[in-house]
DNA sequence: TTAATTATTTAGCTTTGTCTAAATTTTAAT
DNA sequence: ATTAAAATTTAGACAAAGCTAAATAATTAA
């Protein structure tokens, strides 16, 4: 089955926007692309008769079995390449995801599973997501919660659920980044907001929505 | 100016066949894209209208300066991809050309830029073609002549003309690659097929196919 | 210098992926 | 149970890139 690359798109945000099994709307992918509901309609017809997706009139779309070998397929693409821009091109973490949007379009796969293998087989991309290997298997993630919600004090930060470069580059100017320490030291229910302190660092508050974001196991 | 991949492609493809300054034809551009006459014409009409090229009807094709400039950039990273595959990934110099081919069109000044310093600013690529600098300027290649042509008898191989993974299999199959050393025993008038003679192997005799195809410099 | 051959262009059609505007279906609210 | 709102689909259009078949221009041969 040869996709386009519109094809490997659509596949890519179907299996972000799918938690567990819940059909993805019409809107919600239309938006996930940047793009028109309309469009969308008219690419569900195309990837149902590829037996990519399941799909039926205003019923929503899900991948088929076939569908998530090929997502998966793309998003370790995706994310070797993230791997590849950060650790040996030295780029940072906000910059190498509309990158990798492209190269990941490049199917070759003994190009990228020598990739994996000149990164060292990476098992986690710079933002924390777990990378399939060359059977669409992926390490179960350790348990992690989003920020707002964790509860222990002392807490370290895995992932970043949101990657815009604007929630990455306030990361940065503030220091958070994977592996980061830190102690939540307020609740502020006015706005939810939480105060938080790292190692040798005075302490500082962040929104919400930030916080929501960020995702942290207990240290 | 953004250009679409098959423009990225057709500029390369004219850039290649427009030695000097004499047009490209109609035919010999469909002939090296794999593609047909008349959607040469369709591109030409576009590719003049964007300023890249001069053309005026059953006149041919040849690059304006901007044109000859985009050029130089994709070549520049056809060939810095090649040189990332066969020096960081292993991959044998007749499996990249495809490869580079899709991967020549991720448009990102930075990222080449920095795939070239991560490579130690490489000036030839696998196959013994210059590279261009950020600047669309290579080193200008030490003059070399094609086998059938050369006249000294001590040769050492300095690039190859025609990329062909037939060719390139050929070449691994006789073990001759980029600095190999080999010496003339004979031409043979017949078929012009020539003896040559590597260090330390028996001498072998290849078509004046083959040796057209591969570039010598004196020792 | 005609005539034949070759090269190139034009005309018309196809596929892919997108859009807007209008129609329809579903869902939510009275 | 209607009605209003929101979500989704359809209809019709467009741009990019290709194709085939037919027309035209340029070149070569007789
Ligand atoms: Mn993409
Ligand atoms: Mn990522
Ligand atoms: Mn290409
Ligand atoms: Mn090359």
């Amino acid at each position: 089955m040869n996709l386009t690359v519109a094809e490997e798109n659509y596949i890519k945000a179907i299996y972000k926007l799918q938690e567990g099994d819940q059909a993805v709307t019409t809107n919600a992918l239309a938006y996930e692309l940047d793009t028109k509901p309309a469009s969308v309609t008219d690419m569900a017809k195309k990837l149902k008769e590829k037996k990519l997706i399941d799909y039926e009139k205003y019923q929503g779309i899900t991948l088929t079995p076939e569908g998530r070998k090929t997502a998966l397929q793309v998003v370790r693409r995706h994310r070797l390449w993230e791997c590849f821009l950060v650790d040996k091109l030295s780029f940072s973490w906000e910059e190498v995801h509309e990158l990798a949007e492209e190269l990941e379009h490049v199917r070759s796969e003994k190009l990228i599973n020598r990739l994996s293998d000149f990164l060292g087989n990476p098992v986690i991309d710079p933002h924390g997501d777990p990378i399939p290997d060359a059977h669409g298997r992926m390490a179960k993630p350790r348990p992690q919660t989003p920020l707002d919600q964790a509860n222990a004090k002392r807490l370290v930060v895995t992932a970043v659920s949101d990657q815009s470069t604007a929630l990455l580059a306030f990361l940065n100017a503030k220091g958070i980044k994977l592996g980061t320490q830190l102690e939540i030291v307020a609740h502020y229910e006015f706005d939810n907001s939480i105060e938080i302190k790292m190692k040798h660092l005075s302490s500082l508050t962040i929104s919400e929505q930030v916080a929501k974001n960020i995702m942290v196991r207990p240290l």
